[in-house]
DNA sequence: ACCGCAATAT
DNA sequence: CATATTGCGG
């Protein structure tokens, strides 16, 4: 609405001349912001109160792409009413107030993203991002069709910019991303299966639901070459950097040791250009971000097998796969084959397997406190750690969203996972639930490696899936292979009466365990049960034959 | 062939 | 030192 595909068509310098309504009281600040928005050629337009702004945009309802409001310490009326008036308007608030909840509400309210003062000119600078997303995502339930051209025009644009300028400063994405990260979060396009008409011209083999945004980084890698992107692997083998050799244009061969069973052919991304510039791999942070994600790249560059780095996403996927095969199935080769990593061995998992097991026997059935995960003690086993809150929760199907989750239902010993009857025993001829892309404790458990005995989190609400097994891959590997947000903000969620939004706002704090109600649809009792049934999931609980794991 | 464990290497 | 890899027995 504010700015669409046509819009974007043909705008050869976006993000600049990108029109900001700026609405803030303190006229001081207003004017630091101003300049600094001006500094990278957007128009700003400032507003000291909000019945300007609101008229402003009434009037002139194309006029601005994007807002950013101000959240007065001392009334929070302003921004909120404006949030309310104004729905198509992607608008982004500041604010010297810390106030979670205060935060959240705004979220709920439709703002897309709450900054702190002050704002710094790198978050400034990435403001247009949301008008993208918001060309992108139009109406939330825009024509498929009509994304394809708009992801052209985007893709041109970026083109273009690169073409322009050779350095790309236009096209901020890596520092942003690992700083601000949560600006693009929100946004996990899932395409539907059988609509990935978007290849990526420069990606050989795309993968089925790729996101969107995912694409164009690709785009963009393969464009920027040599800038020092972040690493797009999500194993990554650790010696990586050491190649010294900088002309390597044919070293990744990725060695697919025993890899039968994957149906996916095999080295799919393996293109995955190492930029000469040695570019400094160093940065540990993020390395599951960009394009790759579902590859390993499993390098070879002097002919010896090289690590696997297990990363977070990878971890995950590792203990999504060995949830949904029960303990029983947890063998590394059926792992492996859920897992869809290519260039993954059934070594690597196998290795994997093993650490996860030992990690599980040292920490008590009863609680996964997760504590232990900090506190390396892995010779108490008996260590009692009174009722601490689970770090990571699992908002399980078998609780209501309202029950304790601390006590673990499934009193099997070994499974750190609360719901370990459901998945584990499911017909195999059924699909596994499709699990949740959203892991609630990994935000609190920043770094991959943290969290082995964290249990996948049951399934989502809504997962109309067939339960043709032959799908799950695919599946899969849209759902899994993003990062974690799974959820889609929908305008029409979003309009919710004030006393939810409170009232979620609450629970949340209180119960951070559960999942944000970001999403504003906490999973409810009934969906999960719906899908339990539907998967026929009923019979026999537990049976402890975990005789793999019990020595 | 493959799993799981233990030793070894990085 | 933690963790991945390798080796070996079942």
């Amino acid at each position: 609405m504010v700015c669409t595909a046509s819009d974007l068509h043909g705008w050869k310098d976006f993000p600049k001349g990108l029109r900001v309504l700026l609405l803030d009281g303190d006229s001081n600040s207003a004017a630091e912001i101003k300049t600094k928005l001006e500094e990278m050629e957007y128009v700003v337009v400032t507003y000291c109160n909000e019945n300007d702004a609101l008229l402003a945009i009434s009037s002139e309802p194309e006029t601005f792409h994007v807002a950013i409001v101000e959240v007065m310490a001392s009334d929070h009326d302003g921004a909120f009413k404006f949030l309310e008036a104004v729905k198509d308007l992607p608008t982004i608030l500041i604010s010297n107030i810390h106030c979670l909840s205060t935060m959240m509400k705004c979220i709920a309210l439709g703002a897309i993203e709450f900054l702190q003062k002050p704002v710094s000119k790198d978050k400034l600078r990435n403001i247009w991002q949301h008008v993208v997303h918001k060309a992108f995502n139009a109406g939330g339930s825009a024509v498929p069709s009509s994304l394809k051209p708009i992801k052209e025009s985007v893709a041109s644009i970026l083109h273009l910019e690169l073409e322009n300028n050779e350095n790309k400063n236009q096209v901020p994405h890596e520092l942003e991303i690992s700083s601000g990260d949560n600006v693009d979060d929100h946004e996990l396009l899932l395409l539907p299966e059988g609509s990935d008409k978007y290849p990526a011209p420069s990606t050989p083999q795309q993968k089925h639901g790729m996101r969107l945004v995912d694409q164009m980084n690709c785009l963009l890698e393969k464009e920027c070459g040599e800038q020092d992107r972040e690493e797009s692997k999500s194993v990554e083998t650790t010696c990586t950097a050491q190649v010294e050799n900088s002309q390597l244009s044919d070293k990744e061969v990725i060695k697919e040791e025993e890899n039968s069973t994957d149906g996916c052919g095999a080295a799919s991304n393996v293109d995955h250009e190492l930029h000469d510039r040695d570019n400094i791999s160093s940065s540990e942070k993020n390395k599951s971000k960009a394009c790759g994600l579902g590859n390993p790249c499993r390098m070879k560059v002097s002919g010896k097998k090289l690590k696997v780095d297990w990363t977070a996403e990878l971890h995950r996927k590792f203990v999504q796969a060995v949830e949904q095969l029960g303990v029983n199935q947890a063998i590394p080769s059926r792992i492996l084959e859920l897992m869809k990593v290519e260039g993954l061995t059934r070594h690597n998992v196998a290795s994997h397997l093993q650490k996860y097991r030992m990690h599980k026997r040292h920490v008590l059935p009863k609680e996964e406190d997760g504590s232990w995960s900090s506190s390396k003690d892995p010779m108490r086993k008996n260590y009692y750690p009174h009722l601490q809150r689970p770090v990571m929760a699992y908002p399980s199907p078998y609780h209501s969203n309202h029950v304790m989750p601390v006590a673990p239902i499934g009193s099997w010993g070994h499974m750190a996972c609360p719901s370990p009857g459901v998945q584990m025993w499911a017909p195999p001829s059924y699909p596994p639930w499709r699990p949740p892309e959203t892991w609630p404790w990994k935000s609190y458990l920043g770094v991959h490696g943290e969290a082995w005995g964290c249990p996948v989190t049951p399934p989502p609400p809504h997962s109309p899936f067939s339960s043709n097994p032959h799908h799950i891959s695919r599946f899969e590997y849209v759902d899994v292979h993003d990062k974690s947000y799974g959820i889609a903000p929908s305008p029409v969620d979003l309009q919710l009466a004030d006393e939810e939004i409170d009232k979620a706002v609450k629970e949340a704090i209180s119960k951070p365990w559960l999942p944000l109600p970001l999403g504003l649809k906490p999973p409810s009792t009934e969906s999960v049960l719906s899908e339990l049934s539907r998967q026929q999931i009923s019979t026999t609980p537990f049976h402890i034959n975990g005789s793999k794991l019990l020595h």
